[in-house]
RNA sequence: GUGGUUGUAGCUCAGCUGGUUAGAGCACUAGAUUGUGGUUCUAGGGGUCGUCGGUUCGAACCCGAUCUUCCACCCCA
């Protein structure tokens, strides 16, 4: 042993078995979007930094993964920045390319560079990997897959009702009505129309962030943080109703639009919420269980209207999204709405794994092999061999002349279904795995109905 | 970025309060046996005990740093 090969911290190498399972669910979510008329694109792993930096908040700008220009890059460098030794100013003389963070940005890049060819509204979607140079932790990696389905060039509602009835399709399917799962909605409007409220208009974000953390560190802690934030009493008072809200979805709406009756913007919310829930209680869902979430925020700068969040006990949130009115803005096209979500493929292939939901894969490995133990095995049974997998069977023979042990250790390892042999008169027999009994045949076709009988 | 945690053979781990050439199981290789299905037996390869530095007559074991693992926070898929 020279050196402990490794790979970087919080990426992953995939074995067969674990490909089976991400193709399983990549094929599941694909299938669904193709269903509701998505088209799929693809975008470079990297971008150019400025177009990833300052879209996402200040909080992903840190979790960008930049690459070092190339020759000699620091020949560039400002001197005067250089000895102010800050690195936010240098990093950009160094590194003018970067990892994309997520695939709603790329996209929206991509919307205003072919905004011309592309009819609208537009339906994509796009699964890809991207990366953060996060700590990992549970279901947390700083490589992984998003797939993402975004509507783009529409205002209407009709798109987060068709967004969250495929997410009742996709996880129907993946769970197979085993799994208790979540889909939790709320809506930007709403929080900024309480922040209106209460008085406290441009402390938006602290008190959509304290809110957030509710249902994790509690009602006192949640005011404790505002307080530090420098709200005022009163405000703080005028909040607390919102804690204790109860009762169910239709109800928490019912109150809220009580609450927010004289904010604009926080009426504007409660009607998409309402409109939203209206919608789906008509069309029904599968197995999902839809409910308003006030204290739902989501860190994301961009979200401006609906935001949804998919939740499983146990497991940090395995899809999400939400509608953004002005991402493309930012690359010079104005007044252009989309609304999008993202399956967190790697959360999902753990969720599925922990609670055992995984099918039977079949035919993904070989399925007859031929053994081999005499260079006559090896005439007798390459046209056959071929034959095989021109009518479509996963077929392989063993290429080394090995002692029978052997084949067998190897093809029961690797769970192939059939044996193909010959004895020393050239008599060949198949058997399956599970017998130990030799079938004589003589004919390929014998062999082939043998198979696939 | 903050706090905690982990690191001994390819894998899973043992190694008592620091004391001679660091062990086991599985895996691997070769041979024998079973005489063409996973048995059994024998032998063998493989580790500078994550890395660097320190304490000590002596360190896998104690101390420091660093990397790595996993977990929590922040944030998120």
């Amino acid at each position: 042993m020279s050196q402990k090969p490794s790979i970087p911290k919080g990426t992953r190498d995939f074995s067969p078995i674990e490909m089976a399972r991400r193709n399983y669910i990549f094929d599941v979510i694909k299938k669904s979007f193709k269903k509701y008329g998505f088209q799929q694109i693809e975008t470079p792993a990297m971008e150019n930094l400025s177009t990833l930096v300052g879209t996402g908040g200040e909080e992903s700008d840190k979790l960008i993964f930049k690459i070092l220009n190339s020759g000699d890059y620091l020949a560039k460098v400002d001197k005067n920045a250089f000895s102010t030794q800050n690195s936010s100013i240098i990093t950009h003389q160094i590194s003018e390319k970067a990892l994309h963070y997520d695939l709603t940005v790329p996209f929206a890049r991509y919307v205003v560079q072919n905004q011309n060819d592309i009819t609208f509204p537009f339906r994509r979607f796009q699964i890809q990997p991207v990366w953060r140079a996060d700590r990992p932790q549970k279901g947390r990696y700083r490589e992984f897959y998003q797939c993402d389905a975004d509507i783009i060039g529409s205002d209407s509602l009709l798109n987060e009702v068709d967004l969250i009835k495929m997410i009742d399709d996709v996880f129907t399917e993946l769970f197979q009505g085993k799994l208790n799962y979540s889909i939790s909605i709320n809506n930007r409007k709403v929080l900024s129309g309480i922040a209106e409220a209460v008085g406290e208009k441009n402390k938006l974000t602290d008190i959509t962030v304290a809110i957030d953390k509710l249902d994790k560190i509690g009602v006192d802690k949640v005011l404790d943080e505002l307080k530090e934030k420098n709200l005022s009493t009163e405000s703080i008072q005028s909040l607390k109703p919102l804690f204790e809200l109860q009762g169910n979805s239709t109800e928490k709406i019912m109150f809220l639009a009580g609450f927010l009756s004289c904010s604009e913007i926080g009426k504007k919310g409660i009607e998409e919420l309402e409109f939203v829930f209206e919608t789906l209680q008509k069309l029904g869902l599968k197995t999902a269980k839809v409910i308003f979430d006030p204290t739902l925020a989501r860190g994301l700068g961009y979200y401006t209207g609906t935001i949804i969040e998919v939740k499983v006990e146990n497991f940090p949130s395995i899809t999400g999204g939400g509608r953004y009115d002005d991402l493309t803005g930012t690359f010079g096209l104005k007044n252009v709405s989309g609304v999008g979500i993202s399956f967190g493929a790697d959360r999902i292939y753990d969720v599925l794994l922990d609670n055992n939901l995984y099918p039977e894969f079949k035919g993904d490995s070989t399925q007859v092999l031929f053994t081999n133990q005499s260079s006559a095995d090896e005439s007798r049974f390459l046209p056959m061999l071929f034959a095989l997998r021109d009518v479509g069977i996963n077929a392989e023979i063993y290429t080394e002349q090995a002692k029978w042990q052997k084949q067998m250790i190897f093809a029961d390892k690797k769970g192939v279904k059939y044996i193909v042999s010959a004895n020393e008169k050239g008599e060949t027999f198949m058997k399956s795995n599970d017998s130990t009994e030799k079938i004589p045949f003589k004919t390929i076709n014998e062999l082939i109905s043998f198979i696939t009988k």
